[in-house]
RNA sequence: GGAGAGAUGGCUGAGUGGCCGAAAGCGCCGGAUUGCUAAUCCGGUCUAGUGCGUUAAGCGCUAGCGGGGGUUCGAAUCCCCCUCUCUCCGCCA
């Protein structure tokens, strides 16, 4: 969410913000509904000043009619202040509503447009080329028997599984994996709930409920399975006023992460690419309230994605996601894409945002400077350190040998006891 | 799941209907004093909304005592619901 006295003075440049990420926003329709809502404050402050007054006075007054005048007024004032806040909270209401529909800012390098306009910024890594036909990780996995389609569309339905001996350990070892790279880099290793309130969701940025949900969510309850231990981590510090000489704050969250992929029918929905549930290591972080800390934070975040795909020696390229995929809270995104040759393209495996204080302001995450009056929305920046799905399935892909059998990567064998699958 | 006790400012902790945004102490900031340090003394020290002010300093008003509702002219204080914490019992990986 953006300020409400930022987006009225600056409509112009919100209005072609909304343009170039294809959001079509009543700029105006804010405008007019914030008017609205400070008449109705103001309408509604002097009254309780009266009815302040008013009361003040009674214990004070000795004459008896006086008293019940007194006491009468107060009581005309009461219902007339019960009327007055019930306007004010309705304005509230349809001004926050369409408010939270502004998207952040962006970044001004990130390419402007639609998904095609997304640019890749560099690329590591040659796309290995076999001197046989690859198999895909489906094919690869029915081979040695590391997944098991039937089992998860039997027990939950199409979209879940169950990964069976390498790639169960591969889930383990690509765990232990990024987690220790994440604190190498100073990141604190969390496990975190998989569920969390409809409010943390919404304060990320998910829409847990209604017909466009991303989220399963749980009945007769606010909670919603998470999506990602962003909304977790994100979530863990609501409401809370940090000392700006703490941030940045760097979290790293194992947890599992459940999509209902609404509306995504059809699309790569061959194998473990696009599921319901998987396993991700993600990275968090609080910064301090201004673009030069959270982009060089985001950048810190991109190079530490980069080290760990470039530990498993997997060829990926760097993408700036045009502004018209960057969805609501992002003001810049990197993503991976990590070399699959059984698709024979490139697939995401990582995400990378800087969503400046777009979520803080909805999360009520603030801080204290010594150095100036009142409080200020931080900024908040996640990153995906290992998404065990599509890291899996790039593993399997570019690893594969003539023999059909599996190396696996170097990085990993400690933790998984030997060095091949086949 | 059952029984009980709680939730007040950065922290500790008073306050059981009006004079309370809230005593006191601690902490923190500024100043005074002081060979240094410590100690002492003085002053300041929450957040948000809103209005005036030049998008300033600042001043005013309103709101906030876990959250939401209610009673009342008036609620931190009384009532109801919820959440969370603690203690005991039960159950359990």
């Amino acid at each position: 969410m953006l300020d409400l006295q930022f987006i009225c003075e600056n409509r112009e440049l919100i209005e072609a913000n909304c343009r170039n990420r294809g959001v079509a926003v009543d700029v105006a329709a804010i405008v007019a509904l914030r008017d609205r809502r400070s008449e109705l404050i103001q309408q509604e402050d002097g009254l309780r000043h009266e009815q302040k007054e008013a009361s003040s006075l009674i214990p004070k007054t000795k004459d008896a009619a006086e008293k019940q005048r007194l006491i009468a007024r107060g009581k005309e004032l009461r219902e007339q202040i019960s009327r007055a806040e019930a306007d004010r909270k309705q304005a509230e209401d349809e001004l926050r509503a369409l408010q939270a529909t502004v998207p952040n800012l962006s970044h001004p390098d990130a390419p402007i447009g639609g998904e095609d306009a997304s640019r890749t910024i560099r690329t590591w890594g040659e796309p290995k080329s076999f001197d046989f036909k690859p198999l895909d990780h489906v094919e690869l996995a029915a081979k040695h028997d590391l997944i098991d389609f039937e089992a998860g569309a039997r027990v939950a339905g199409s979209g879940f599984y169950f990964l069976k001996n390498e790639a169960a350990l591969l889930e383990l070892a690509l765990v232990q994996y990024a987690a220790h790279k994440a604190i190498a880099k100073g990141f604190v290793l969390h496990t975190t709930p998989d569920v969390a309130r409809d409010e943390v969701l919404h304060g990320i940025g998910f829409s847990p409920r209604g017909p466009e949900a991303q989220t399963y969510s749980i009945a007769d309850s606010e909670l919603s399975l998470v999506a990602t231990a962003e909304i977790t981590l994100g979530g863990s510090l609501k409401d809370e006023v940090l000392d700006v000489a703490k941030l940045p704050i760097r979290m790293a969250g194992i947890s599992h992460c459940f999509r209902t992929e609404a509306g995504a029918a059809g699309r790569a929905t061959r194998g473990i690419y696009r599921v319901h549930q998987f396993t991700k290591v993600e990275l968090f972080a609080f910064a301090a309230p201004n673009l030069e800390s959270s982009n060089a934070l985001h950048a810190d975040i991109v190079a530490l994605e980069e080290e760990i795909f470039q530990g498993l020696s997997i060829p990926y390229r760097v993408i700036d996601t045009a502004t018209g995929d960057l969805g609501g809270p992002a003001y810049r995104k990197f993503d991976l894409e990590a070399w699959m040759p059984g698709r024979g393209e490139y697939g995401e495996v990582t995400s990378a945002s800087n969503c400046t204080d777009y979520q803080a302001r909805r999360l009520g995450i603030r801080c204290k400077s010594p150095d100036r009056k009142g409080t200020e929305f931080v900024h908040t920046l996640n990153g995906t350190a290992v998404a065990v799905t599509r890291a899996l399935i790039a593993i399997l892909e570019n690893y594969q040998q003539a023999d059909g059998s599996i190396v696996l990567p170097e990085a990993l064998r400690g933790w998984i006891g030997k060095d091949r699958i086949g």
